[in-house]
RNA sequence: GGGGCUGUGGCGCAGUUGGCAGCGCGGCGAGCUUACACCUCGUAGGUCGUCGGUUCGAAUCCGGCCAGCCCCA
């Protein structure tokens, strides 16, 4: 009658447990060999196009746990895309990370007792190339561990030559156009690293610091000013006071005594003095604090450098040739023994700009330096995500953008690096300037500026340049604007505000991606972020080895809410490894028992067949809807329920008894059927695992170009899934009363099934099967009956029932039902309730008052027929 | 100083337009029931930070307060 059993197993070679790193390599090879991958412009044109570049890690790095969030998200939206028919293109590749490599190499030479100076500049690039090549982009490797589907055969690097060709294009257009121009100003400067920085390169960070108040002038004109920066007043030019201060009124056009110096400085007025501010008098030092440079400028005050390259400073006797912090507290103290100070507030906390590369503590400092001149750019940047040319997700987030792109200041793009991109401008004898285009050349004898351009102006060409630009190749034809950048919220005004400007700018108008999808930081279990000093830093690679890819992809995945910040732990990647397993242990018993997928769905179909088949539309439905949503945790929640409670914990055991029966052809069908569909589901999120067990199951070569499954209306039940709904119920029902009774789990135990007309009598098999309840022999005395759903389960618990442990729960239950009932009626006495309430609202509390009154006639009932104790 | 976010069972999070508080992990109890102990079954645990308002009805809307976090200056 049925298949053999037996027979069948042993064509099953599947281990009882998933070991993903016997698959992961394998398959991953495959899927590149095989070119899934890659992406084909020509390809069928009709087919709808979907790209993402990759936010370029940086050369030097390796994969952290923020990347894999970033690159699960990325590889679920491809996956999901290729497997729905979409041309997919995913770009990899890098970025050449300026202070950053160069740091590492110079670190590198160090050791060699030699500086990039001894190397001269073309010698020390050509290290840093080598450098690249032997030891760079190390996680470009780590990103095929992780599954990453990108088309390797367009690896792209912001420094390689196509690149380079298109930053000397865009260079020389925003030349030409007047947005980008050399001016001397007050930017950020990192004395380790002895170049300029951005502002968004500079992080400010809480420092304990002083605050000492200075007494500038004396008798009439005495005006006492405070500042966390002593050694600075060396290069004072001003005092300035808010111009309605009644304190300093008298003083504002006078000059006061400049002390330690002997210079002789102004008293200005300016509106953005705060006068609440220590004594509401300020010193105004323009070549070394951002403010300052300002208020100079307003008044037209000269600008006095006391400092080095170095930091180190450069007038006045005494302190010349101390270092910054060795010349604030000399300066303090040749002040307080003039009795110049008046007041010393230590510790202080105050924010401290630090260089983003190495940490040294930025130094304002005026120099000659290239500018973006960003207002027409960043107006645009705006303008695309104001008309919805571009969205934001999550909305919300919107607001951040705005405030940043609305108002950005210049953007200093020269650094005194020398990797990097060298600013194409070159200088005559004359003082002549000139910006060559990519094919142009300077007359000979010119020379080219010293300087290389910020990274960031090669990566915000990223979208484009990695597609041949300024080329009009056809994969900028089909693949721009790429249609999703995926990132963290922490680096939208850092590279999406750059990269939208520029590719506005360079490809007349039109946006570089349609949708920004914001994710968050990964952090720990308590949501503390991760870092090194605090040892709580996750290293995906480690969770690959030791639970898998796609454990690691769904733990972050599931973490993954619009915007939010991701909390894992170790215990989390654990629960994502059993749930693979969990997927694993189920299709190897679908393949024991001769699932398969052939042909179509049988005729005729059991209620637990039925039920399951319209649950699984449901699913299919929901889940492309939270995916298409950027609902990546709900996405996992909703397959990771289905799979466990509602596949494995009913379905399959549902299906034993079928298999054992005329049906088992049939449920080998629909056991075929929904795994086949949950698997091409879950594909996207956890594609090793699927894959080898989809492949095994269908004898197909491949999942990655399966189609995506379609819900199927015609699938969807309400009566199985209401009568299977009941099942459950009744099954819960007893499975409580044997555990209060101490009944083991596996324990059968007789039992006489009264189903008075309920249709749940057609599954009395599955009931019995579940709940491990055998037919009573002849002479059966029921020891104990439960009327339940409408079915009266009586059993022989062989021995006396527990009657105190019986009587416990039916009260306890029943107190819940006069609970209920007592509130459901207050509600439904309610004249306010009945008239304003919603028709269906008053309905369900009719129905739950019923339910409830019934509860407590048939609890009553059992009660009343318990032995008295 | 400006702007933003968060506060729901021990921990981490969901809770769409207001209409029975859910999930995962952990805890407790029982079990190796021929897919899986990376498992199964059962179970405990929350007046949704706080005070007030709107409403027939508030975790959900409005306001004050408290606590914590982030970004920008």
């Amino acid at each position: 009658m049925t298949q053999p059993i037996e027979r069948q197993a042993a064509d099953v070679d599947l281990p009882t447990q998933y070991r993903p790193a016997d698959v992961e390599g394998k398959l991953y090879e495959r899927w590149v060999a095989d070119g899934l991958f890659a992406a084909d412009p020509a390809r069928d044109p009709s087919r709808p196009s979907f790209s993402i570049v990759i936010p370029p890690p940086n050369v030097t790095g390796s994969l952290h746990v923020g990347h894999a969030l970033d690159h699960s998200i990325q590889d679920v939206l491809v996956r999901r895309r290729r497997m729905q028919g979409y041309e997919t293109l995913w770009v990899p590749g890098m970025d050449h990370a300026g202070i950053a490599t160069q740091n590492v190499v110079e670190r590198e030479l160090a050791k060699q007792g030699v500086s990039r100076h001894d190397l001269g500049r073309a010698a020390f690039v050509e290290r840093v190339w080598q450098w690249k090549a032997e030891s760079g982009g190390r996680i470009l490797g780590q990103m095929r561990r992780l599954g990453d589907s990108v088309d390797w055969s367009r690896e792209a690097f912001t420094m390689d030559e196509p690149r380079a060709r298109a930053v000397r294009t865009i260079f020389k257009r925003l030349f030409d156009d007047g947005l980008i121009y050399r001016a001397e100003r007050i930017i950020n400067w990192c004395p380790r690293c002895l170049t300029a920085l951005s502002d968004i390169e500079v992080e400010h960070a809480e420092r304990e610091g002083e605050l000492v108040s200075i007494r500038y002038g004396s008798g009439d004109t005495e005006i006492v000013v405070a500042t966390t920066r002593a050694e600075t007043m060396l290069g004072d030019t001003a005092v300035a006071v808010h111009p309605d201060d009644d304190r300093y009124r008298h003083l504002v056009g006078t000059e006061v005594e400049l002390p330690l110096t002997g210079r002789r400085i102004p008293v200005v007025a300016d509106e953005h003095v705060d006068p609440s501010f220590g004594t509401g008098a300020v010193k105004v030092t323009p070549a070394h604090d951002p403010n300052d440079f300002e208020i100079g400028r307003r008044h037209s005050l000269p600008s006095v450098t006391v400092m080095d390259e170095r930091g180190v400073i450069t007038v006045h006797g005494p302190f010349q040739g101390l270092d910054r912090f060795e010349a604030r507290p000399a300066v303090v103290a040749a002040l307080r023994q003039e009795g110049r100070i008046v007041k010393e507030v230590r510790p202080y906390e105050h924010a401290v700009g630090h260089c983003q590369r190495c940490s040294t503590v930025v130094e304002p400092r005026v120099s000659l330096q290239w500018f973006v001149k960003v207002a027409p750019l960043a107006k645009a940047a705006g303008d695309a995500v104001r008309d919805g040319r571009v969205r934001i997700h999550p909305p919300e987030m919107a607001a951040r953008y705005f405030a940043w792109v609305d108002n950005m200041h210049d953007w200093c793009i020269s650094r005194q690096l020398w990797w990097g991109h060298r600013i194409p401008v070159w200088y005559g004898p004359d003082g002549e300037v000139l910006c060559a285009g990519p094919d142009e050349e300077p007359p000979a004898g010119w020379t080219q500026d010293g300087d290389v351009l910020d990274t960031w102006f090669s990566s915000a060409l990223w979208p484009f340049s990695t597609l041949g630009w300024p080329e009009r190749t056809p994969e900028l034809e089909r693949f721009y604007p790429t249609s999703v950048l995926v990132t963290g919220y922490d680096i939208l005004f850092f590279w999406v505000a750059r990269m939208m400007m520029f590719g506005l700018y360079a490809m007349d108008g039109v946006e570089p991606f349609k949708v920004i999808a914001l994710h968050g930081m990964v952090r720990d279990q308590h949501g503390k972020k991760m870092s090194k000093s605090f040892g709580n830093v996750v290293d995906p690679l480690d969770w690959i080895e030791r639970y898998g890819a796609d454990a690691t992809r769904f733990t972050l995945l599931r973490g993954a809410n619009p915007g939010g910040d991701v909390p894992v732990a170790e215990e989390w990647a654990q629960g994502s490894r059993n749930f693979c397993n969990k997927l694993w242990n189920a299709t190897r018993f679908a393949l024991m028992n001769g699932a398969h997928v052939r042909g179509d769905l049988p005729e005729r179909l059991t209620t637990a067949d039925a039920w399951i088949l319209s649950r699984l539309q449901n699913v299919i439905a929901e889940v492309d809807g939270h995916l298409e949503a950027f609902e990546f945790a709900k996405a996992c929640e909703t397959l990771y329920h289905f799979a466990w409670d509602e596949v494995c914990d009913w379905y399959v055991e549902l299906s034993k008894v079928q298999l054992n029966d005329e049906r088992a052809e049939a449920t080998r069908r629909v056991l075929g059927e929904v795994l086949d569909k949950l698997l091409r589901l879950l594909h996207p999120i956890v594609p090793f695992v699927t894959e080898e067990l989809w492949t095994s199951l269908t004898g197909a070569d491949t999942l990655v170009t399966a189609a995506w499954p379609a819900a199927e209306q015609a699938l969807v039940d309400k009566d199985a899934e209401t009568l299977v709904e009941s099942l459950q119920r009744l099954v819960t029902e007893v499975r409580r009363f044997r555990s209060d009774q101490g009944l083991k789990p596996g324990q059968r135990v007789a039992a006489a099934l009264d189903f008075a007309g309920s249709p749940l009598a057609a599954h009395e098999e599955g009931i019995r099967s579940l709940l491990r309840l055998t037919v009573p022999a002849e002479g059966f005395t029921a020891t104990a009956s439960l009327p339940v759903e409408g079915v009266t389960v009586r059993l022989d618990t062989a021995g006396a029932i527990d009657v105190a442990a019986e009587r416990k729960r039916l009260e306890k239950d029943l107190a819940a039902a006069r609970k209920e009932v007592e509130q459901t009626r207050r509600k439904l006495g309610n004249a306010d309730f009945l008239a304003k309430a919603p028709e269906a609202v008053v309905a369900k509390n009719r129905d739950r008052l019923a339910q409830a009154e019934a509860d407590i006639t048939r609890l009553e009932a059992q009660l009343a027929a318990l032995p008295a104790a």
